[in-house]
DNA sequence: ATGATAATGACAATCCTTTGCAAGTGATTT
DNA sequence: AAATCACTTGCAAAGGATTGTCATTATCAT
């Protein structure tokens, strides 16, 4: 569908879904385009655009990043920390990449692997259920926190 | 460690771990054991507790499901409606099984699978990421809501 | 430019969960 | 059995993330 996300495009893609381009979207958009390897609650993403609009309301972040996520624009992800993540979606993909959570700092960091499609094959058929898609994190300690684990 | 979860040896559990033995635990206790296949959150439990025992506050429900998971004799989950679930842990399993999330009726079912094991491996060698634990769940429609999807 | 309509920001309200606190209770020692 | 002491309880209040309300403002097709 989509072939490279750029600002143009997705504004044109907001703008057929007959969503406004507001100047706190744009910013909204922008914050993600330029932090497109990173995992930021709302209220991370609150605290970044009032640097360059500083009359945003953290309400308006919380309703586009709704509408962020449903257009496919970014993925909302849960990581246990009591608040949404928000990510920017690359790539076309149409499964997925996994998390590895470190327990110690937080830090989040990406997997990428099919292994899941083969599984489930098996848990449609075994199962009978139709998936539509799968979450899976791992939890344990990265390169620096690991000392003392 | 220990063998078989009853509700006799659980008991002793606490008391070695110095939790007193109140009525109010062994009660929430009693609920679990009583719907082993469930996934149960604190709402839920403070229902179910309350016929026995009619006089117990949320918060203990709280307090205990804490304690409860703590020394491993519940598992908490997160299945992403907005409130943590709890399902009694059965047998000893270092990892523990997976779930079959229902986007119809919210009906929860599981599923094991060792798949995960050697995708483990990888990735310690591969991102120097020691894994403490793994959540992995799946998003779709059980047979009953599968019409229509 | 104008008007229909959607979006904003400030604030209140909601939901699940945790905490403070005074009173109560269990286990242990006298 | 009574005293003791730390742990627990129930209640109410607080917490934190998210959503709802609503008057005002901005977008965009006409
Ligand atoms: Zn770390
Ligand atoms: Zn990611
Ligand atoms: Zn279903
Ligand atoms: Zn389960």
């Amino acid at each position: 569908m989509e072939e490279v996300k750029t600002f143009e495009s997705i504004c044109n893609l907001l703008r057929n879904r007959s969503y406004k381009l507001t100047p706190q979207r744009q910013t909204i958009l922008q914050t993600f385009l330029e932090h497109v390897d990173r995992h930021l609650s709302a209220e991370e993403v609150y605290m970044l655009v009032k640097h360059q609009n500083p009359e945003i309301g953290l309400a308006t972040v919380y309703r586009t990043l709704d509408i962020l996520a449903e257009i496919g624009i970014l993925l909302k992800n849960d990581f246990g920390d009591g608040r949404s993540r928000y990510e920017f979606s690359r790539k076309d993909e149409q499964h997925h990449h996994h998390h590895l959570i470190c327990l110690g700092c937080g830090n989040v960091s990406e997997f990428d692997d099919d292994l899941l499609e083969s599984l489930e094959a098996v848990i449609i058929k075994r199962n009978q259920f139709k998936i539509m898609d799968h979450d899976l994190k791992f939890y344990g300690y990265c390169s620096q926190c690991g000392e003392g684990h």
